[in-house]
DNA sequence: CTGAAAGCGCTAACAT
DNA sequence: ATGTTAGCGCTTTCAG
């Protein structure tokens, strides 16, 4: 059995192929009797419309791009940024199409979308100018370091929760925090770094700030905060900018003496369910993946209908969840 | 500037639509120089395919889909597991639609793909059963539970690794393995607790299970893991059958008066940065998103192309990281 | 080895 | 409020 076309629909409800497309859309030149006739063939004969076809006619694909970098330490906030993408596509009846880096090596690469969204594109990411000059609407999670803009953002002000959460280790009795902070160069690394220095600046503290990437494994930021803890005694607050650098810092601090929520506060940028679990538990700034995504997503929508101006910019707000590694001697 | 269609370039190379269509597909027909010319205008015009008017005419869509369950705390292995996907869907110019629990409840939903690649089909997913209904070419990473079955499976023998880890505990001088089960219903979790159980029966062991649910916080797992050492006193390693348990077991060890590595060996069947990261490391499993999600996709293909059989089972070897956790007293 | 013609299933334009 | 016609860009017959 070949599948039903909209013809096949159309004869069973005794109209023409136009009836039954204006039907099965809701575009209000049906009568309402016609309308019913019509969705009810279409349900009898299992009628599901040929996308193919559609596209061909209206040139749209019916699908969104979806870029993520290649990175796996930040896969819980991008999984849930792809589960908020996917859900608020499903509710325009579109697909979502995932672009991975590498991809670009194709020579005439060029997904199948009417737009795209991109998660923290990065400085010189080659995808991400391939991408870009497709020349179709692209919606960025976080802003774009330099250079080109995007049609629209969805960004989260990384640098004042960043200050709240210095404000947080103050209060609760740090007088010199350090910050292992990312080499990735990207809207959100720069904003927690210069917002560091800015607050040290501001409270008269001298900055201690050590540099890690982030790879397969953790050997490298776990030697930054080792030798950060040496060289500057005092610190007594470790922030890891990065998702994974306090997880990784936490057994060096230990293994330096220290304990962690009472001598040494430890926080985290970027939340995850490891920090969650860990003794102590790791205060942490939640990025919100999921809202982000689906965010990301009703913009481009909007974009796409037009009902939104390019340019748009949206601040996501984000959240500090207050655990056990900042409670402080005064808490204990 | 409307996109180049064939017609351009037909007319650009002095040939007839046909004879483009032939030279750009590589198809025999056409005569060396005839194809040159063909390719050449094309690359001038920057033409690209038409992909809407191939898929309508040829029935295919140049996607697959690929169902990712939703759950967040095997977020590394799954998202290893896209890239792999999408890797290989690559090399064969096709797209790849991310298909998410929930848009089951859409009335009509059918994802726009000629196959699927569905992770870790759960007992009783509605989604899993709706895709498999769509009588599209299915493979399944790990296998089904019961009932139904895919097209094709690539599994991976996670009962004769959890017996290979068992092994190696007893060889590090553990006496008295504990499991902390997974309570999810998959071929994966069922196959590491009956090999648990086995492996007992084998070696005279009085088998100690803790089943637990990861959900978005960690409190279940270490409730279960506190009350099998609180219970089971001899109790000397612990194994974590999901992704996050062994992780999230280890402060409750710790707190329990033990030490992991030497009175208690820790291990995980499901291996990820934070094992890898925390100190002492976590010897675990590792599941090889990366190359299962590569497997699954070169298998679909084959599939689609006639060019294997139905019912096709591939089992995809898997790997023992062996790190501090279970050093063992002899090793101290 | 190449061309002409038909048609995939749908929607937009133009009727009535 | 509904029907008729044309055509999106491609691949597949069928004819040379």
């Amino acid at each position: 059995m070949t599948p039903a076309t909209i013809v096949d629909v159309a004869r069973a409800a005794g109209v023409s192929k136009t009836t039954a497309s204006d039907a099965l859309r809701g575009h209000g030149r049906v009568s309402d009797a016609t309308r019913e006739a019509v969705l009810r063939a279409a349900s009898e004969l299992g009628y599901a419309i040929n996308r193919s076809a559609r596209s061909l006619r209206t040139a749209t694909t019916g699908a969104i791009g979806l870029y993520i970098p290649q990175v796996v330490f930040r896969s819980e906030h991008y999984l849930s940024f792809v589960y908020g993408v996917v859900d608020v596509a499903a509710g325009f009846d579109y697909d979502v199409t995932v672009i991975v880096a590498g991809e670009e090596a194709r020579p005439n690469y060029a997904p199948h979308v009417d737009g795209l969204v991109m998660i923290d594109p990065a400085e010189g990411d080659a995808m991400v100018e391939r991408l870009l000059a497709m020349g179709l609407p692209v919606v960025s999670s976080e802003r774009f370091p330099s250079g080109q803009q995007p049609t629209g953002v969805v960004w989260s002000d990384h640098g004042a929760y960043t200050r709240v959460l210095l404000d947080h280790l103050a209060e609760r009795g740090a007088h010199r925090p350090a910050l292992l902070a990312s080499a990735t160069v990207s809207d959100w690394s720069i904003g927690i770094q210069e917002s560091y220095l800015a607050w040290c600046r501001d409270h008269g503290v001298e900055p201690a700030v050590a540099v890690a990437t982030f790879g397969t494994d953790a050997s490298q930021a776990q030697a930054e905060a080792a030798a950060i803890l040496e060289r500057e005694p005092d610190v007594d607050a470790l922030i890891g900018a990065s998702d994974g650098f306090a997880a990784a810092a936490a057994p060096v601090v230990t293994a330096a003496g220290r304990v962690i929520g009472e001598d040494l506060l430890l926080a985290s940028c970027v939340d995850n369910s490891a920090l969650r679990a860990m003794h102590p538990s790791v205060t942490a700034i939640d990025t919100k993946g999921g809202e982000a995504g689906a965010e990301c997503a009703r913009l481009l929508f909007r974009l796409l209908s037009g009902e939104t101006e390019r340019g748009a910019s949206i601040e996501l707000p984000l959240e500090l969840h207050v655990r056990e590694s900042t409670q402080g001697r005064s808490q204990g």
